[in-house]
DNA sequence: CTGTTAGCGCATTCAA
DNA sequence: TTGAATGCGCTAACAG
């Protein structure tokens, strides 16, 4: 069944059932309600690769990402699905794996898709990345946003947590209550970590109180590792600032092994939320990031650049201390 | 960069592009390697758009979910992607929110998409629900697999978690430790939630034991509420079978409250996993399902229809006892 | 308000 | 092994 056919059983040409379809130019409304029936009684659906082909554009939007089994990155897709829906665009999900080498690949992907734009989590991690492939986008002409991660250089349109700042806040409010603060950072060769131990620094450099600086990789095994050492050498801080929220599963598990009430011995703060603490009676302090507003944002930007808007933009999503 | 443009530059038809690009007839050696330098140094891809027009068919495949912010489907979705990835194909993701309106209406997206296949979650719970607008994609032949539901009627080829069987090995090893189990069940009116009280029923019955069901929605809260009324009537049981984790996230919440001990006090088997259970040190019987699989069965079954098998095709994915 | 026609970028017969 | 021509289903001038 196709536009051809349409037109036929309406007795009209395939220009009238094309306008119909697209409310485009003015059709008699008789004409109109004639066409959309037999639409109807036929059940017809226009053939979208045709209309793209004719229309030399796409109505799909490339999402790339690097581990489709998180659900962080859930809650950005889940962000992203419901702004484009309204707009009528599709979205074709990607993962690169956090790979260098597939992320190459998936833009080539993206390319011969004839993507309306992109939202993508680049895999570059620090400042020796390269950022080069994304060229290929603008090549093509397609429209691009990075989120999640900071990204050197001073042309790409991001949105990103605000990682610096929210780890200031965060050690502020603990200098509030306690002096004795260590950290544990991320691995330091990523952005993130850079920024959330920075926050850190600079916070605690104010009060002029000791830094503590512990390195993990953002695993729970290696928040499980520090304080288990921790523990184990009889010098646990009163306040533990944990980067992320793997790592302080990590904590948490090793708190609970040796018996240490967490918030009666120790104060806790994850930089993002542990969401089930809660339920097991937990009681950790954290960030509150407004999660899937960095995938309603990373739309807005590309919204706005598909209207043409050439500038750079830069949204970052504040956190909100919960205690 | 069109393949005219390539044509001209290597100064052959574009037909032998075409060829090249598609591996499709045999083109000489030397004019092949030619081509395809001129289509390197210009960095030129095909527009897949026109390719599918002409070739009447389409690389993507459409994966309908009910809630793209929940860690189960994260897991179908990666075990999808994983497997269609290698077969070339790409993957358009629609949310149905978990309502039969949207879900009718993201299905005709699909048609609009000409999609090659489709892996829906459908939205229907009970054996009153309608499955007739699934009938569009038959029109359309285009094959398509449901999975995590069970479906009443005998025509559609599935995937899902064996829930009755599930439910039934989960209370016979439960019978080995203790008499007294009670059940906190789902909603009756979803076939998972029937299929999994009626493994309990048989598995107590065959043991001449007394049920004692409760009846909860699936959520946290139920979960809650119920343990709590059970505690307050100082009627807990030896054993408490729940038929979901969110449930069983209310249990534990509701039993750390009161400080009854896990395990020590009650033995909560849990009908899948609670993920973060063990790092809260809390301990919890469960049925471990390969949830991955879900996806990458569906996958499989999806490439024998694309291969022109009509059969109806069941898998059910069998829960492994987790203590 | 409506129809005719020329593409959109590519695959694929059919000849050569 | 190659090229010319036709068409995939639809949109968008253009003309009427």
């Amino acid at each position: 069944m196709k536009i051809k056919d349409i037109a036929q059983l309406a007795g009209v040409s395939i220009a009238t059932v094309s306008r119909v379809i697209n409310n485009s130019s003015s059709v008699r409304e008789k004409t109109r309600n004639m066409v959309l029936e037999i639409i109807k009684a036929k059940n017809y659906r226009p053939n979208i690769t045709a209309q793209n082909l004719a229309k030399k554009e796409t109505n799909t939007i490339g999402v790339v990402i690097p581990d489709l089994d998180n659900p962080f990155f859930g809650k950005i897709i889940n962000g992203i699905y419901e702004k484009i829906e309204k707009e009528n665009l599709n979205m074709i999900l990607l993962n690169s794996y956090g790979s260098l080498e597939k992320e190459k690949r998936v833009i080539e992907t993206l390319l011969e898709q004839r993507v309306k734009g992109v939202i993508i989590v680049p895999v570059a991690k620090d400042k020796f990345s390269s950022y080069k492939h994304f060229n290929r986008l603008d090549e093509f002409g397609i429209p691009y946003v990075l989120i999640d991660r900071e990204v050197e250089g001073d042309k790409f349109s991001e949105v990103y947590l605000e990682n610096r700042n929210g780890a200031y806040k965060a050690t502020k409010y603990l200098l509030t209550k306690v002096s004795d603060i260590a950290m544990i950072s991320g691995p330091i060769r990523t952005t993130t970590a850079t920024k959330r131990l920075e926050g850190y620094s600079i916070a605690m450099g104010e009060k002029k109180k000791e830094k503590k600086i512990y390195y993990g990789d953002y695993r729970i095994e290696s928040g499980y590792k520090i304080i288990t050492q921790m523990i184990k050498g009889k010098n646990l801080p009163e306040a533990l600032f944990v980067a992320n929220n793997m790592m302080t599963l990590g904590v948490i598990k090793g708190l609970i092994e040796n018996n240490i009430k967490i918030s009666e011995n120790i104060l806790i703060f994850s930089f993002d939320e542990v969401e089930m603490a809660e339920i097991f009676g937990v009681k950790i302090d954290y960030l509150e990031f407004d999660v899937k507003s960095v995938g309603e944002k990373a739309v807005d930007i590309l919204k706005s650049k598909l209207n043409g808007d050439k500038s750079r933009k830069i949204i970052k999503i504040a956190g909100k201390i919960k205690k």
